[in-house]
DNA sequence: AATCGTATCAACCGCACACCT
DNA sequence: AAGGTGTGCGGTTGATACGAT
């Protein structure tokens, strides 16, 4: 069977986003909700742009809760430990990493984690530093679209863990509540499986 | 100060699956 | 049951910022 394009391509846009565009889209979306289908979407909502790419911007951009900035080591632990139960599943990733989308946590991966020395098979580090300490700040603000990325929120972010053992041979549950600048809290409660061997030091101040 | 190489990340592409008729 | 359509996912690319020389 031949399917149809999924949108005529030579009548959209392409390329990074303008704020009147994420304006647009953002407020047909607060408005209307998704609507029908994102092929209609952006039609709708008067834009010149392919459904999926309006999906994708919406998703890894634009939802409200969508968490900028550089992972923490918390982070990194459980997609390295997610990695290794699930594989590239990025998006079951995602899932279990709130406020964080597929497509940035696949490009942690491949640039972050794989070039600090991350072992994509055995998934041990060749090195404890992405472990020890966060990344230091790539100070770049956005490039492309000229505009629209909002400020990281993640030097802001603490992180509180409780850990409690149940019995001796020390299994342990975590209930991680990470406390956004926002005031937001995200409350995520880990899989004892995941071993994710996580270790806090307390600032030596 | 200019140039080059590298890192980062937003966005695109194509495929596969799910759902609908 | 089969074909058509929409959506989601993973891989990849390209633009840009930054650091090194």
């Amino acid at each position: 069977m031949v399917r149809s394009p999924c949108c005529e391509k030579e009548h959209t846009r392409k390329g990074p986003w303008t704020r009147e565009e994420d304006d647009s889209l953002t407020r047909h979306i607060m408005f209307h909700g998704i609507g029908r289908s994102w092929r209609a979407l952006p039609r709708e909502a008067g834009l010149n742009r392919c459904g999926k790419s309006c999906r994708l911007r919406w998703i890894n951009y634009l939802q409200p809760g969508v968490k900028r900035g550089n992972f923490t080591l918390l982070e990194n632990r459980m997609i390295v430990n997610l990695h290794a139960q699930l594989g590239n599943k990025w998006s079951s990733i995602a899932g279990r990493l709130p406020g964080r989308t597929d497509n940035e946590i696949k490009n942690n991966w491949n640039t972050n984690l794989l070039a600090n020395g991350i072992d994509p098979r055995t998934h041990k580090p060749l090195s404890t530093a992405i472990f020890t300490t966060p990344a230091p700040p790539n100070n770049k603000i956005n490039s492309s679209s000229d505009t629209t990325r909002t400020p990281t929120t993640d030097s802001a972010t603490s992180m509180s863990v409780v850990t409690t053992n149940s019995n001796s041979t020390t299994t342990t549950m975590m209930k991680i509540g990470i406390q956004t600048s926002s005031g937001s809290e995200v409350e995520v409660e880990s899989c004892p499986e995941l071993n994710l061997e996580l270790s806090l030091a307390l600032p030596s101040h």
